[in-house]
DNA sequence: ATTTTTATTCCGCTATAACGGAACATATGC
DNA sequence: GCATATGTTCCGTTATAGCGGAATAAAAAT
């Protein structure tokens, strides 16, 4: 066989998009042989897709005919798309805001799994080393936003979600589970929270939440900055924080 | 075999399907190893898959970990979903809104491929049978849409378009091509067009155009009424149709 | 640095999805 | 009405997609 590998038979998956994209084209619900001549493709093969594509709610029936449109299912998945580079758009707008107000290092954290990441960065006039670089996988207990995230959780939900050895500081000692809880639940009221880092000796965390709109807190705002910094202008921070955090929010 | 029938392999569709849905759940892009694991589905197979995926434009690598998310291509077809059903519910108001005001029967009519179709209808008061019915395929010559509709096709391209018989009357008379493409470019330039009915002999027939957002005339209103009803009331109807038209059309 | 774990790529086997074509159903023309 | 064309379903064949497992690479732990 050569470079120009020749292919008898198309994959069912690749065959099913050219469906959604030519629907998508013509804009009108089409009948299955109406989309086979279209394609070019195999009748038996684009009706036996249709069926599976139907079965999705990627394609709806919209007469008696049996013509197809796109479904209810592209829709929402459409939705989820908009709504994600929506917040990562709008929270990297954010985090200009407070870094050119603040002059600090303004972080847009979420959990990826049983673990903390920080999504978007902006960097401070002095940046420092950070303790975790974009996209590095923490230990949730380790940080601030790590009390605000799991403000949704029941107690055991929390116990079952982090790894025990999460519970162990990077100087080796063990947190204590009781007093863990307690801050998130303070944190959960207060809708913020705020501690000299755990994973460095300098640096002071501060933390908002950004609620998704079922009110669970989807993704939290931070600044890090240094301790007599973060001393000196505590409530300035705490508030452009919250503030920015509502925005983002898409509570009602 | 029996009735439960046990499979050994899934669909590349149905699993691809899978990865979608996880990540709209999840609402972050994950690496592909964890949509894996998540989906208890094997490794292998999931790196295929969102390789095509990526491919095709549902999915894109959000970061330098490889983790993905939805792409840009749900969401456009999300859009074509949304605009089809919107379209179809604001063109059932209307139909609703001139039939209620005319006592005379309205359709909202398209182009299906190279014939003319009604896609929604509304019954004036005194239903009479009306030539074709909706979802038919009817030739577009015959029809006062079918002037509108081909508005920003080429002479040759109108001519490509439609097969020879289409110009063949009901009655066995041939269209004269000239005089149809005049009527189009008039139709087009007056954004109307009515006649009397070619299919029957007793009704006229009102179009009127509905734009899409780049300014091609995609669907079309009409009027069905008796001729006598259409000589008393004609500058209504048109009026009537024009701003229900202008109504639905998308361009700015 | 070295080991251990986890993630990714590679590759060969085989269950089966895609296909062609026949059979059947429905619409269209005569 | 019958004939012709077109649309849909059914079914057997076979190219190959999906899979398991090995090999390799990258991270994490020690």
């Amino acid at each position: 066989m050569t470079e120009q590998q020749i292919r008898k038979r198309a994959r069912g998956i690749d065959r099913a998009f050219d469906i959604l994209d030519h629907l998508r084209d013509v804009k009108t619900s089409q009948r299955p042989a109406e989309i086979a001549q279209a394609l070019g493709a195999p009748t038996s093969t684009v009706y036996d897709l249709i069926g599976t594509l139907v079965d999705h709610g990627m394609l709806e029936v919209t007469d008696a005919h049996g013509s197809v449109f796109l479904g209810r299912r592209v829709y929402f998945l459409g939705l989820a798309y908009r709504d994600y580079f929506d917040l990562t758009r709008q929270a990297a707008g954010m985090l200009d805001e407070i870094t050119a107000s603040t002059k600090e290092t303004s972080q847009f954290c979420m959990l990826d799994g049983n673990k903390y990441t920080v999504a978007l960065q902006r960097e401070g006039s002095r940046p420092f080393r950070i303790s975790a670089d974009v996209g590095e996988r923490t230990a949730i207990p380790w940080t601030a936003s790590g009390r605000l995230l799991l403000g949704h959780l029941s107690d055991q939900e929390i116990r079952d979600l982090i790894p025990a050895e999460d519970f162990i500081l990077p100087d080796g000692r063990q947190m204590d589970f009781d007093a863990y809880i307690a801050e998130i639940r303070r944190a959960h009221d207060e809708r913020f929270f705020s501690f000299d880092s755990i994973v460095d000796t300098f640096t002071h965390c501060f933390a908002a939440p950004v609620y998704d709109q079922s009110g669970i807190c989807s993704a939290t705002l931070c600044i890090v900055a240094p301790k007599d910094d973060a001393r000196k202008n505590y409530d300035l921070y705490k508030n452009v924080l919250q503030s920015a955090g509502d925005k983002l929010s898409k509570t009602a």
